[in-house]
DNA sequence: GTGGAACCTGACGTTCACGTAAGGAACAAG
DNA sequence: CTTGTTCCTTACGTGAACGTCAGGTTCCAC
């Protein structure tokens, strides 16, 4: 068998960044804070090198900040899903066939999706009562526009 | 006739933080940079005066803030609406039937207000996008769950 | 008019989420 | 093997949005 390991190839971070629309420095930062996870293994100095899913977990990241308007803090733990996700994708191909544990992974990440879907409903009937509001102050203007425009 | 101003009644400021759930601190800042219009007119050192119209306006920053997670400095922006039907207000009782000139601030307030519509619109539709996505994992994993425990 | 509580105005401190700069090493191309 | 570009780590800087403290004042109730 051969002893070399599988070439280490990927997209290194100013790509990386370029693609998702941020920083090399917020990518450093997202890992420092273990909001993502170190970007392949590396022993330390070597660049970082990354996966197009880790781009994608990334994207998804951001996505999330933006529309939410969270805390990198609150963030994390809602990318708790994905670490779920990740763990069992783990347990699944290594080799362990483990049902109860499976069960055991996959009932925490359901508890954070449904906990996820939750604050979104939440903030989805918030946004459109705003917007019935908005939509009421709107019909009020331009039935005044229209009085002021017939006088 | 009296020379007798109205007496200075209404709310004060920890009163208000009280009531919309924030801080005296919080309140003299959003004053500070402008969020907020100085709370009624007063001699420096006096203490700052409330009336509910105030809170209900604090409120409703407040609510346009953690539902957006905007910055203050777009939060003012957002804010002018309230400012053009306040000067609207102004124009109505104070004595100046210029209709071209009401005419002017409504225009203006209504363009605001059709631009905080198209946000929020936006904003609905992303989340509703991502309750989806998640609404399709979640099944995908109860589809999971149901054929551990079946096994 | 005398407490005591709440408020006032500065002014400095703090946390978050990165930006920026320095000195050096890794990497792709020739 | 040189060279230019990109990346590495470390560390200090920055703007936003307040928190906190000091020293004094205003206000309300007695």
């Amino acid at each position: 068998m051969s002893t070399a390991t599988a070439a280490p190839t990927g997209l290194r971070i100013g790509e990386v960044a370029r693609l998702v629309g941020t920083t090399p420095r917020t990518i450093r930062y997202y890992e420092e804070i273990g909001l993502l996870p170190p970007g392949g293994e590396r022993e330390a100095g070597r660049h970082r090198l990354y996966a197009p899913r880790d781009v994608e977990r990334l994207r998804e990241a951001l996505r999330l900040k933006s529309l939410l308007g969270v805390s990198l803090e609150e963030l994390k733990a809602l990318l708790e899903v994905e670490e779920a996700r990740g763990a069992l994708r783990d347990e699944w191909h290594h080799g362990n066939p483990d049902a109860g544990r499976r069960g055991e992974i996959l009932a925490e990440a359901l508890g954070h999706v449904e906990q996820q879907l939750e604050l979104l409903a939440h903030r989805r009937t918030e946004i459109a009562r705003l917007e019935r509001e908005l939509t009421a102050k709107r019909s009020e203007m331009l039935e005044r526009i229209r009085l002021l425009s017939s006088a």
